[in-house]
DNA sequence: TTGGCTGGCTAACGATGTTAGCTATAATGG
DNA sequence: CCATTATAGCTAACATCGTTAGCCAGCCAA
């Protein structure tokens, strides 16, 4: 219910950065999202890029903020528009949807430690309230967030043993936190 | 139940680099883990590696099977010896203990696709196995394995926010799939 | 006019995985 | 017992990566 927090402001060339490090990561992939290959797709050299983020890691912040934004505005959606009772499913679903339709952008976003100094104070806890809302209880409301993330990275990893009917084990997870 | 499946076997210099490359990932963490680190460990340069080990991939390969072998034991034993009822918190508290005890090896072992092809036949199902003893259905068993891999890697990720209790959050996962 | 800021550039560094090509030693076969 | 072949090491090098140093052109304010 809160509202979303204040994002970052970026000079037009910044901005302009972004995006096309974000089209790079979604169309080619995360090995492709390299400082040379965003520089070339600008029209300029790498090197160049350092003027405007200190760090690769910072422009991955970037694009990991844009993620949690997207991700915590289709969940807030999500758990606003359930029907009675159905609350944690349609968290699941929606969870599962956002992150299959960017899986280079969810993992950027989920593996590895956060870069808490380089996002937006209160982004975190706005992209996670879903949880709690449909929980009501922040030891349940982590613990379905480590469900869905666990479910999802697996998927997308292809860790599940081939030919698992990922539909049932989406269900039976809903099922154990369903109230 | 099923007995674990055979290993691979490997010439004395092969387990030998195996066996420092294990050192060095527990003792020095995932980004020391490189082949020239190795060899160096090992007194050798580092493209003498590639007379035993086709490519890093293949080195890491032989980690993750060890890393999948221990923790399968890990499981096996847990469920075996569980209380009556208390299968799926025995299941949890194990994993979570052999997972947080070698964190670089277990993220190397979950983080990313599965090289399948470069580990015996049967080993991924029998470390697999306690979580179908303990929950009965294969479903099930997914999902709960996801949420052990959720929760482990988000706390060895620090990704759930500082503070966070999170003995109360796994109890409240164990409370979602306890029978 | 001048001085500094902004944002480009080239050249280069060090690290990484990996390959090519050489060589010494060990094993094997006639 | 010698000849050959496989094994397992070596050096040199390559391409790629993130990143830094140092230079310079243009613009804007004092």
């Amino acid at each position: 219910m809160t509202a979303a927090p204040e994002l970052s402001t970026r000079s037009d060339r910044a901005a302009q950065i972004v995006a096309v490090a974000r089209r790079i990561l979604d169309d080619e992939g995360v090995e492709a999202l390299t400082m040379r290959r965003v520089a070339e797709a600008i029209g300029v050299r790498a090197p160049s890029l350092y003027k405007h983020f200190a760090t690769k890691r910072a422009l991955e912040a970037a694009l990991i903020e844009e993620g949690m934004v997207e991700m915590g505005q289709v969940l807030h959606d999500a758990v606003s528009s359930s029907p009675r009772g159905g609350a944690v499913r349609s968290l699941l679903e929606a969870y599962r949807r956002a992150a299959t339709s960017r899986p280079a952008l969810y993992r950027l976003a989920t593996a590895g430690p956060l870069p808490r100094e380089d996002l937006p104070p209160g982004l975190e806890a706005w992209a996670g309230e879903p949880f709690i809302r449909v929980t009501g209880d922040p030891g349940r409301a982590q613990a379905l967030f480590s469900l869905a993330h666990g479910l999802v990275i697996l998927e997308l990893d292809q860790r599940f043993p081939p030919g698992s009917d990922l539909g049932r084990t989406w269900e039976a997870g809903a099922a154990a936190f369903a109230t």
